[in-house]
DNA sequence: ATGGGTGCAAAACATTTGCAAAAGT
DNA sequence: ACTTTTGCAAATGTTTTGCACCCAT
């Protein structure tokens, strides 16, 4: 296949070392422009209408190998609320309790003080972290 | 039934205005006990032993209720690991990714900053927040 | 050429539901 | 007495697996 101009999903997929398909093109490509977090089967569903014959077990694995190789990150507000997310950096998430919208909030920066305090106190070595505010967005206060 | 001593459970159970059962109380004192975040099917497994005959349904039913009403919380570290804390309060929870432990770091205090943030710029109201911290535990580093 | 990726169908697993009997207030 | 809770079994929903074929390197 041709090399000279790669999309950055492609370019992304090549250093994580993983080989370029346009299942996994499409699927990383579909999470880096969502601003929503969709569920497996919300992906699964919207990579149907590009490619018809994609099954919902390429899309399980392939999310799970894209979280493995910190491509994209799981959004896990609940038990039963889970979604993925193709910006994987941190940052924190409001999740509407009444709705269930899941927003970001880019401007976040780290907790420092929680990863020194888990390092000196548990030994613990912090590689990623996850924070959710759970309550109520702006369009469900006003009903 | 008599009511002249009660147990923190009953107490708390009362004041949620909840019925009191045997099943409730047990489940109820064990997450409160307990240092681990126990699955669903942990839960039940462990209240089999006192009481042989209580359904999975039941633990299911009456987890979600007690999320409800905010007697516990539910601690989704991931899609696939999720479990229960008889502590509602706030407190990071450090996740670790080799033993999949999950250790309570009882001493944060609560981010205000992005609570503040998020009302200001997002006109959202926050009403509880989680934070996971993931990386290597003490033991796992070890090896 | 070869190793890894994909789709399919089945299997395994997890969660929810409807209902009758039991228990709490 | 009334209402809610429980346990059961079935139904539903979700995730994983094994395997043959296909495709990217």
């Amino acid at each position: 296949m041709g090399v000279c101009f790669l999309q950055p999903e492609q370019k992304l997929l090549r250093s994580a070392s993983l080989k370029v398909t346009p299942q996994r093109t499409a699927i990383l490509e579909l999470l880096r422009e969502s601003r929503e977090h969709p569920s497996v089967d919300q992906v699964h569903r919207m990579i149907l209408q590009k490619y018809p014959s994609v099954s919902l077990a390429t899309i399980y694995k392939t999310l799970d190998l894209f979280k493995e190789k910190g491509l994209i990150q799981e959004v896990a507000a609940s038990a039963r609320q889970v979604g993925y997310d193709g910006n994987p950096g941190f940052h924190p998430h409001l999740v509407c309790k009444s709705c269930k919208e899941i927003l970001d909030m880019p401007e976040g920066k780290l907790p420092q003080e929680y990863i020194k305090e888990a390092s000196k106190n548990y030994g613990f070595q912090v590689d990623s972290q996850q924070l959710f505010l759970y309550g109520q967005c702006a369009k469900c206060r006003k009903n």
